[in-house]
DNA sequence: CCTATAGCCTGACGGC
DNA sequence: TGCCGTCAGGCTATAG
């Protein structure tokens, strides 16, 4: 599930409620998924630790140690988090567990091995070095920015959309919401939107991000005139009822509404 | 630059 | 019911 929305979900999920815990035991299960960092330096920098705050770039969360690095987590495709009490309740594919010394745990789980843990020693200059391109949401780009970015592009705006080093935050399920909110078929270039359809894009993705964040990113809670609630096969289209249509684009399957959602010329 | 493909992982689902 | 292929809200390496 996770992009933006959900990381900047899980964001404040660990804001409410694993920071200032003193930090105990270490269960580490996460072969190949631990980026530039050994299980041993892990576990000996986060124990005796706490967490002090957070912060998001894109779809990495960072965590800041009181003694100053920052325990980075991707969430993959299938990552999310538990904060729990009960010593019985670890979840299945639980891959780092964190014990506090209030009794709490705080479990990253992925289902599969897909993301990333890391220990940083400042966000701004891992985002330098990975080469993520501005955070989709915050602080916000200007619709001139953003016109610059997108000028003189090739490919579509799909996959513009989804290619971290262009945008971070956004993947295959949001960058269809907001083709959709734009009226924009997935398979536009990007060369060809005028200033008008530019406009109207750069809007789509500050205003979907910005409900979906508001509703903690949970698929029940997310309006219903939105494509992404009917995204699957045989799924018609919230706002004129014809039938979704896909295909693939950069890889990956594209939902759209070949009414609403025109193929340019 | 850009696209397409395979591969990394694991589970769910549909077809037979 | 069981087996098997396919697919998935991500990303990288590789080749063209």
């Amino acid at each position: 599930m996770p992009e933006l929305p959900d990381v900047e979900t899980w964001r404040r999920y660990v804001d409410a409620t694993s920071l200032h815990h003193r930090i105990g035991r270490i269960d580490i299960d996460a072969p190949r998924m631990l980026q530039g960092v050994s299980r041993q330096t892990l576990r000996a920098r986060l124990q005796g630790d706490a967490f002090e705050s957070t912060t998001r770039h894109g779809k990495h969360l960072f965590l800041r140690l009181e003694s100053g690095p920052w325990l980075m987590l991707h969430f993959g495709m299938t990552g999310r988090l538990n904060y729990f009490k009960d010593p019985d309740g670890v979840p299945s594919h639980t891959r780092l567990l964190i014990h506090f010394d209030n009794g709490f745990h705080l479990a990253c789980v992925w289902r599969r091995r897909l993301g990333r843990i890391g220990l940083v020693d400042d966000p701004a200059s891992f985002v330098r070095e990975e080469r993520l391109g501005p955070d989709a949401y915050e602080p916000g780009i200007e619709l001139a920015e953003f016109k610059a970015m997108l000028h003189g592009r090739r490919g579509s705006v799909k996959s513009a959309l989804m290619n971290q080093r262009f945008l971070a935050g956004i993947g295959n399920i949001y960058s269809d919401e907001i083709l959709f909110q734009a009226r924009l078929h997935p398979r536009s270039r990007c060369q060809r939107l005028d200033s008008q359809e530019l406009a109207v894009l750069h809007r789509a993705i500050g205003h979907v991000l910005r409900i979906a964040i508001e509703r903690q990113a949970d698929p029940e809670r997310l309006p219903q005139s939105w494509l992404l609630v009917n995204r699957r096969e045989r799924g018609e289209c919230p706002r004129c009822g014809a039938p979704l249509a896909h295909m693939a684009i950069a890889g990956r399957t594209a939902y759209y509404c070949p009414d609403c959602q025109r193929e340019q010329q």
